[in-house]
DNA sequence: ATAATGAACTGTCAAGAAATTATTCATTTT
DNA sequence: AAAATGAATAATTTCTTGACAGTTCATTAT
């Protein structure tokens, strides 16, 4: 007898593995309950749909990536400078690999991306905060001058989509992409720093 | 009696009006060839397949567009960061422009775009060179300093992504993703901008 | 009364057939 | 010989229909 926060656990758990397994479109519903030991009308008990299931997974794939960005961040670096850097290539490098090995995920996430675009927003928004924490600590160092940390982040963040998910929008290898990346960084960095 | 330069300009024009009105996928060459009184059989003699057509199109409508972009630069500015901001722009409301009015030119440049990117490459980098070209005469004024401009024109370019075709990436509205493209260009700027 | 079920209902997908279109080439025209 | 044609060939798209899957709800179980 489980409680009702075990079951949505399970179910979370079971959508994980399918998901990631076979796709969003080739995974039903009816096999998700199966592997919890549920019928597929409770599923419905604790999700209202496919669609809400899967957010949920994306969601937590995003805050999962959030904290990966965070330890990132956390590592030494000689400046605040480099450190958003690191950021930046992390994100890439992580984006890159997610569609290269994990086809399966990327295609949920444009799903996602789609019909749920709150959740894509979210995520963006925790990642951003990681980079205006980094931004916040380059102006308390004096390294940086931004009168608006928050405005500057979401400038730098736009500034960098190409390098999330570049398959996206370009054939360049991710050797290529690394280079372009802290080329663009660099530009923008030169754009904070204390004169 | 046409001369093959004169069939093949027939050939393009028409399949510029029925590309423009029906799309590519709803456009046969059997129409196209009626249209300048020919016979689909002597069509090919011209062009190899419907692709290379469709590629010839979105190269002149890519070249009308850089055209544009140097009357946008040709223009009185108070200085360098203002016109390489003009520039940004002017694509910004021709790429959303075109993308909510000519449905049927999208579509096709987004064929081109995963079928013939060598064409959609030679346009970002002729537009490429009408942005280097106002970096050179801001290095010359003294108002930038750039050792690579070639470079840093690239580096421009792929961190205003987000500002081509913008509705691929963002629901935000024109004058929203104005604002954006000016706030991301303000930042570039300063990066290149003389200390 | 609440929780769970599984078949029915509704909507979507996929495979195969039919239709359409890109392309070729034997034939005709110039 | 070179240019043009239009039907044949090959490839792609569209349509049809049965299968499949998302979702609901009458019924059963707790």
């Amino acid at each position: 007898m489980r409680t009702t926060e075990e079951s949505t656990q399970a179910i979370i758990e079971s959508a994980n593995i399918f998901f990631a397994r076979f796709g969003y479109g080739k995974t039903t519903m009816t096999e998700i309950a199966e592997y919890c030991d549920m019928s597929v009308g409770n599923l419905y008990r604790f999700f209202p749909s496919k669609l809400d299931l899967a957010a949920k997974i994306v969601d937590l794939v995003t805050q999962e990536s959030v904290a990966n960005l965070r330890r990132v961040s956390a590592r030494k670096y000689r400046s605040s400078a480099a450190r958003v850097e690191a950021l930046v290539i992390a994100e890439l490098r992580e984006t890159f690999e997610t569609m290269e090995n994990r086809p399966t995920i990327e295609e949920m996430g444009r799903i996602i991306m789609f019909k749920r675009v709150d959740v894509i927003n979210k995520g963006l928004a925790d990642t951003r905060r990681v980079l205006e924490e980094v931004l916040q600590d380059g102006i308390a160092s004096g390294e940086f001058t931004i009168p608006k940390p928050d405005f500057a982040a979401e400038m730098i963040q736009a500034a960098t989509l190409k390098f999330r998910y570049p398959q996206l929008w370009s054939r360049l290898n991710l050797p290529a992409l690394e280079r372009e990346a802290k080329g663009v960084v660099r530009l923008l960095i030169k754009g904070v720093q204390t004169r």
